[in-house]
DNA sequence: CTGAAAGCGCTAACAT
DNA sequence: ATGTTAGCGCTTTCAG
């Protein structure tokens, strides 16, 4: 029972034809007749034939497949936007190669290699937050494969990207607290080198600048983008008994890690310390109190990354690179909404 | 500048060896003298060769490739075992090729196919919801590609599967929320027809029968596993004015949509209504309340199904299948916890 | 509209 | 220890 494969050949054979016939009726060439063509297909079904993906694509020299590389999956941003990638992907009869770089740098490169080795018709990358080289990058554009970065993208000229609109993002919900009355307000801010730490910094400081609020550094934290660096952060203003008003959290795993600190010292949220987040997350409805954030529209993050890459896909010497934003909004819920 | 693609034989003709001798030393085959092996590592890490992994598996008939099905992938669930499922895949030097078939049976026919073409070596699938017709993975186990069921496992015999023990969990949830005097108490159960649905089902029933609890069937709703099912079956009891004391909810995004659902029609829980869940989440603890939950853990689904699947590729002559269970946790935290 | 020839890049089996 | 031969299953010329 052991898998003796179908090949093209064994519907030639019964059909008597040659393989080219099958093989073209198979991915409907205008060469063959319909009539060759109905009867090659049912033939085809009825034995159970499968194309060979390999041996397709080495004469091919084509996959028809994307590759994608993320930092993390278990995390409702990532989550999210992958699933859109595979109903796209799956829309327009790609497949898709997820690799998950763990944020680790070296990770990254060598899934990397793996992508340019399975010969991806082009790549989708949310790169690490500890991606410091970027001449890996240059590689693969030495060996012609599209790359479009997104969300997280590096600081390199000429590259197709898509990122949420962070910097003016950031200002609104700035923005929106001081208009609250909230003039002591802090920053944890993740990772500056990297565009999205980078860029929510700016905002919030455009906003701060432009109400001429002066920015006290004691309160801009760096650190990761995960929960651990805003329990962390928290915990070393609190125990300085130094806290702000008003946390702005680069990301929403860095309020929940703010949310789970507060609560460990009994702090009341949002009357003691007050919270609002970039980032939104099925859950957030559900905390207590419900977290305001800053809404990246993820569907719209994976569309324009796939439009990107087809794009580049199909026009291989179009030279310009595009450098798309997609705009994000303010949720309010249970947090920052109280005058101060 | 264009791909000019850089293959095995343009580093043998330069170190004017052939191709095999090239192939097997990149592949440490201990034909090779370390001597060469070495000089030839080197060259082609110079010249920047990378293997074509279609050729390399077109002509090895093998992939070293697992192919991965699971519904969901923005959950918690699926998203922590799919991390898993990387990191060992990873350490492993094994690829992952992840298809998802957002709870849609036509789909994940589909997939199959594809993984099938892929000549993956093995396959990992978590079963859509809607899954009926099983005929598709006896033409799997035909074709001779080992296949492990993970968590969502169909009802036929003789197959490898890794689960949850859903009955015992569910029981021991049971139990000790019957312990705390409760005795009205519903079960949103997703499809009980689903191992998933059917086992907690199980253990519910269980726990009722041996402390002579009578079960009322309005009382146990069907449904999907997501949050709108929860909030529909929620709905409907209240608006029948017939809310139990106390629902235990066949997954955690369910008791989601009952917190929305609650939340809704100003119901406090615990107080006016109590609820409990099988399966977790890393959020839950930031809800309000934080809720109770019997914890899956996904890490060792993931560790115990790549293990089962590595042994099947190993010892493909083995007829033996095994079915693996791995146990649950009842995690305490704010709901299900006063006495009634 | 159909097919014969050639080859994609690599590896397994069998020499040497 | 290294090379020769043959072929994985398919598609792409190009000739009929």
């Amino acid at each position: 029972m052991k898998g003796k494969t179908i090949k093209l050949s064994d519907i030639a054979e019964q059909l008597n034809v040659s393989t080219v016939t099958v093989s073209k009726a198979l991915r409907g060439h205008p060469d063959i007749s319909p009539k060759t063509t109905k009867l090659i297909r049912e033939t085809a079904e009825k034995i159970g034939y499968t194309p060979n993906f390999m041996a397709r694509n080495l004469s091919a020299r084509k996959s028809n497949t994307i590759g994608v590389i993320v930092p993390k999956i278990a995390h409702y941003f990532f989550g999210s936007i992958i699933e859109s990638i595979y109903d796209i992907a799956f829309q327009n009869n790609y497949e898709i190669i997820l690799t998950v770089s763990q944020e680790n740098e070296e990770r990254e490169k060598r899934h990397i290699q793996t992508l340019l080795s399975m010969k991806v018709d082009g790549i989708i990358i949310s790169i690490s937050q500890e991606t410091k080289d970027y001449s890996i990058f240059e590689t693969v554009r030495a060996r012609g494969v599209p790359i479009v970065f997104m969300d997280r993208v590096p600081n390199i000229p000429e590259i197709d990207s898509v990122s949420v609109n962070d910097r003016f993002g950031a200002y609104r919900a700035i923005e929106h607290a001081i208009s609250l009355g909230y003039k002591n307000i802090g920053h944890f801010a993740g990772y500056t080198d990297i565009n999205i730490g980078q860029q929510r910094y700016l905002g919030f400081e455009d906003a701060m600048k432009k109400h001429k609020i002066p920015i006290n550094p004691e309160w801009v934290c760096r650190g990761g983008f995960g929960e651990k660096s805003g329990y962390e952060s928290f915990m070393k203003l609190y125990k300085e008994n130094n806290l702000p008003d008003l946390i702005f959290t680069v990301t929403y795993p860095v309020a929940l890690g703010v949310y789970m600190a507060a609560a460990e010292v009994g702090l009341k949220i949002p009357d003691d310390v007050d919270v609002l987040a970039f980032g939104n997350a099925k859950v957030q409805k559900f905390l207590s109190p419900p977290l305001s954030c800053v809404d990246q529209p993820t569907d719209q993050l994976a569309a324009k990354s796939m439009e990107l890459l087809f794009n580049r896909i199909n026009n291989p010497d179009e030279k310009s690179t595009k450098e798309v934003e997609v705009p994000t909004e303010l949720v309010l819920r249970g947090t920052c909404i109280n005058n101060k």
